[in-house]
DNA sequence: CAGAACTTTTGACCTAAATCAAATAATTAC
DNA sequence: GTAATTATTTGATTTAGGTCAAAAGTTCTG
């Protein structure tokens, strides 16, 4: 790792349940997954819905508000113990002026989340609940026997006892 | 316009039903829309599905094909007669290599498109096909009238006939 | 380790939207 | 301008998944 980098990440560590990004903060620092798995989510009718989930080797922040600075919806939370290296957004900006190399291997990442969001986007609309769960795994294949039923089925857009329920046939 | 940008953009238009981008090719010209309406779909089960729909003074590609120079599935067509600009992808890069400041640009919209994105999946998960259709007329204000039906329904996810009743009553 | 507090499962019932089928209406092409 | 396509509407029926309710499992906590 370039030094330039190295000396501007910190390691943290959160215990489970333990919030990382309240959404009446703005977020700043962006979180480098070692160990553990965050949660992405906001809060709809009082329930807690899950947006995705970040496991070992990912970047974590509010896109929206971590880019534009200003507040969003989105909560973090560590669904276990999680051990991560973080960055402040000035620190990443300054090396995005200092690296140009960086900043073009950010915009062009930025082609693989799309097409990540609009492969979802399909898989939500096209697909039987099942389906859809049977998709979850395959993305979250690494983790996804780690997280709560209810999360996932929020994730999933589907109520805890459907979800339940295909879990339980085969 | 700044002069070097100007260079590099071309005038083109497309009849009403013309193929913008087939999916055998690699997007390599992004369009900026001066009239008309392009839309972005996929072929799924034989039908078309729209992705979305893009009107005046918008970019169009096929955002993962055109970021990482290969195939993607996304088709464009133009629903009406459009009139456009168009920009190599070269000369594009050219342009981020050389005025940094339209690289940050870009970098800096990208938190705008992750939110439309993240609100979209919120919309498409958790809303009944009234509501669906609601907030797609919202998004699309300004042209959501002039796209067919049948586009309109693949582009919610919702069987054409389910669209047509929410539109008949009310 | 016992009670409290969640989380998951199971059952009965209901509803929104899909499917299938056919009739109109609107465009397009000759 | 009329036939031929193509798009939209309407009706009858089915079904996946939601809702409500309660039981069974788990995991926290003092």
């Amino acid at each position: 790792m370039k030094p330039e980098l190295s000396k501007r990440i910190k390691p943290i560590v959160f215990q489970k349940g333990e919030l990382v990004l309240d959404a009446n903060n703005i977020s700043k620092k962006s979180y480098f997954i070692n160990k553990g798995i965050l949660r992405t989510y906001f809060i709809k009718d009082g329930k807690e819905i899950s947006e995705y989930f970040s496991g070992i080797d990912e970047w974590v922040n509010s896109p929206k508000s971590f880019m534009q600075r200003k507040k969003d919806i989105y909560y973090i939370d560590a669904i276990e113990y999680t051990e991560a290296y973080f960055i402040n957004v000035n620190d990443l900006v300054y090396l995005f002026d200092n690296y140009p190399e960086m900043e073009r291997y950010a915009r062009l990442s930025m082609g693989t989340v799309f097409g990540h969001f609009m492969e979802r986007i399909t898989s939500i609309r096209f697909t039987s609940a099942k389906e859809k769960y049977i998709h979850f795994q395959k993305i979250y294949s690494k983790i996804y026997h780690r997280i709560p039923l209810g999360m996932v089925a929020s994730y999933l857009g589907i109520t805890q006892e459907t979800l339940s329920r295909i879990r339980a046939k085969k």
